[in-house]
DNA sequence: CAGAAAATGATATATTATAACATTTCATCA
DNA sequence: TGATGAAATGTTATAATATATCATTTTCTG
């Protein structure tokens, strides 16, 4: 079993470092600008690896003495969105970073509904068999949602 | 290709009708009360193929004379989620009526973001992907969600 | 540097959902 | 059969999530 959910203990400054190395590597790429208020928002998405909502950030930013407001926000959101560098979970109204912005991918989170961590997973099983169903029924794809909550390994085993 | 979706002009009242004898069928099961709040809500949901907001039951009540406030339909929909009559649908923040609540089933939701009907498939390919996934990473499934937005057969071919 | 485009600020409000307490309805059994 | 408690609904208020609109500032480009 490889477990998706980092270990405890783990550098966490080295996983919101490679985050913002990507980011900048993805906005470069793209032409696109990423401004103090979007890294400073993704650099919120990454303080831990659960995911947050809107106003968590809001107030957040306003803890760090930024007096800013949901669109600000929720503009921030957007772009980092598009980009792929967050991802919405739909069953939770909340925001979390992705791993692999570089390539596209139909991405599956597991949610743990003890500790609170999303780990992101690019199953091709799971891809092929929604592809597979999709074109069983004559469904073109636009986007996928495919949110798992349950137990992490630890909370299941501790 | 088998379209999960319904045909156009088909029989919708069989649609309907069918749909509360199985809310029936469940609810005397479980002994749970029918009552006349919850038909309405759940008569409600199946007027379409489509899923329906909390707050346009909530017109749509109005419509009918019934004056009613958000808690009471929340209130029927919980009642009608739990006990697996309807889906809510986590994309979209609104409820679809379920076609199988008698059996217990990993659902998966297409919804075509053109015509805005939404069809729920029971792929046990999907389903097997999902709990294999989950499986190999040590995760204790407790839910899923799996939806899936693009052009149904109908809207990609017209 | 001027002008256009992009980003952010600010205000207001829309949409979705729940908490808390009051009242009504319903099943049951003494 | 009517007292009683549980379940359901009513009522009021408010929380949580999200967007529309217009003003201002920042940045890019020529």
């Amino acid at each position: 079993m490889s477990d998706l959910f980092p270990k405890k203990g783990h550098d966490h400054d080295r996983c919101v470092h490679s985050a913002l190395a990507q980011a900048e590597k993805v906005c470069d790429a793209e032409n696109a600008r990423f401004t103090d208020m979007r890294r400073k928002v993704f650099t919120l998405i990454w303080q831990s690896h659960k995911a947050v909502t809107a106003y968590e950030l809001l107030d957040a930013l306003t803890a760090e003495g930024q007096r800013v407001q949901p669109p600000t926000v929720y503009r921030a959101l957007e772009f980092l969105t598009e980009l792929g560098l967050v991802h919405r979970i739909e069953s939770l109204n909340a925001y979390f970073g992705c791993d692999r912005p570089d390539c596209e991918h139909l991405g599956q989170y597991f949610i743990c509904t003890d500790c609170g961590r999303v780990a992101e997973a690019v199953n091709e099983d799971m891809s092929n068999a929604v592809r597979k169903a999709a074109r069983g029924v004559g469904f073109t794809i636009e986007a996928t949602t495919v949110e798992i909550k349950g137990l992490c390994h630890d909370c299941a085993t501790h």
